[in-house]
DNA sequence: CACTGAGCCTGCTAGC
DNA sequence: TGCTAGCAGGCTCAGT
C-alpha cells in the first residue's frame, strides 16, 4: 500500500517528464475514479491544462494547472500513476486495470491503474485543495516535526498510539507498514495510551518516524505486490522491513522471540511480545 | 471524545 | 483439482 515514501517517490519520478506539459484529452474508464466530479465536467474541465507543479501532501500526489485548478490523486491500496513515454504508448494499451488516461502533448501518457478501484483523481479548485490540506496533520519530515511538538501532540489525546499514528489529521502519510516499523524501532505497544507516552520515548518514535521513512524513500519505498514508481520501477525496501509482513514464527530481530500477530483498531499489527510492551 | 462497524473493491488463499 | 468463503486494507460516514 503506498504510503509516504511511496508516494513521494512517484512524485519524484514524474516531475521530471510532467511539468511544462500540456494535458491534451482524457479518457475515464472507471466514473468513480473521478468521483464526486461528474465525469463529463472532468473530461471537459481537465484538457489544455498544463502541469505547472507536481508535489505530494500526506499520501495524495498533487498536479497544479495551469488554469489554477489542482488535480490530486490518492493510490488507496492498488492505485499506480504510470507515466507512458510516447514510444511506449502503443505497447502499454488499455490493459485490464486501467481507470483513466492523460494524454499528453508529447504523445505520452499518464496512465492511472488500479486494481481494487479504491483510488481517486480530484478536481479542486486551488482554495478547496488548500483547505483540503490545512485537514492534514504536519509531514514528518518537514523542520516543523520536532520531538517537542510531537510530545505535546501526543499528550493532546487519549488514543492508541497506532490507530493515532494512522489517523491523517494526527500526522500525514504514515500508514500500516511504516507504523509497525516506527513502533517497533522506538520498541511501544501499538496499544499504548498516546498520552501515557514518556517525554523519552516520544522522542524515541519520533526519530524512529523519520529514520523509517527517509530510508524507505532511499530505497524508493516498498513493493509487495502492486506498488511501483511513475516510471514502472519496483522499490527496494521490502528487503529492510523488519515485522512488517513477517511470516508466522519469524523472530524478533532484536531478541529472538517470535513475532506476534495482533488486531488494533481493526488493523493486522505485527509486534514482538518482548521489545513492544503494554506496561 | 474515542472507538466500532459497514461499505467500497478484487485477487489471492485457506479450507473443503 | 475445483470451488467458495473470507481476508486484506485506506478512508469516510454513521452509530455507540
Amino acid at each position: 500500500m503506498p504510503e509516504l515514501p511511496e508516494v513521494e517517490t512517484v512524485c519524484r519520478t514524474l516531475r521530471e517528464p510532467l511539468v511544462g506539459r500540456r494535458i491534451e484529452s482524457v479518457e475515464v474508464f472507471w466514473p468513480r475514479t473521478v468521483e464526486p466530479t461528474p465525469v463529463a465536467e472532468f473530461i471537459s474541465e481537465v484538457p489544455g491544462n498544463g502541469i505547472t507543479r507536481v508535489d505530494r501532501r500526506a499520501k495524495l500526489i498533487v498536479f497544479e494547472l495551469s488554469g489554477g485548478g489542482v488535480l490530486t490523486t490518492h493510490l488507496r491500496m492498488t492505485g499506480q500513476l504510470l507515466y507512458r513515454p510516447a514510444e511506449a504508448v502503443k505497447a502499454a494499451g488499455r490493459g485490464n486495470h486501467l481507470r483513466v488516461t492523460f494524454e499528453l502533448d508529447n504523445g505520452a501518457r499518464l496512465d492511472f491503474i488500479d486494481t481494487r478501484k479504491f483510488g481517486r483523481i480530484r478536481l479542486l479548485s486551488l482554495e478547496d485543495w488548500e483547505a483540503r490540506s490545512a485537514e492534514f496533520g504536519p509531514e514528518p519530515l518537514e523542520a516543523e516535526f520536532d520531538p517537542e511538538t510531537f510530545y505535546s501532540m501526543l499528550r493532546s489525546v487519549n488514543r492508541q498510539i497506532k490507530p493515532l499514528l494512522l489517523d491523517q489529521t494526527f500526522i500525514a502519510g504514515i500508514g500500516n507498514i511504516y507504523a509497525d516499523e516506527a513502533l517497533y524501532a522506538a520498541r511501544i505497544h501499538p496499544q499504548k495510551i498516546s498520552s501515557s507516552i514518556s517525554k523519552k520515548k516520544a522522542r524515541l518514535l519520533h526519530d524512529a518516524i523519520v529514520d523509517t521513512l527517509s530510508s524507505a524513500i532511499e530505497n524508493a519505498g516498498t513493493t509487495f505486490r502492486d506498488y511501483r514508481s511513475g516510471l514502472g520501477e519496483s522499490g527496494t525496501n521490502q528487503s529492510r522491513l523488519l515485522v512488517y509482513g513477517a511470516a508466522p514464527g519469524t523472530e524478533c530481530a532484536r531478541c529472538g522471540t517470535p513475532l506476534r500477530r495482533i488486531v488494533v483498531g481493526q488493523r493486522g499489527s505485527t509486534i514482538c511480545p518482548r521489545c513492544q510492551r503494554l506496561n
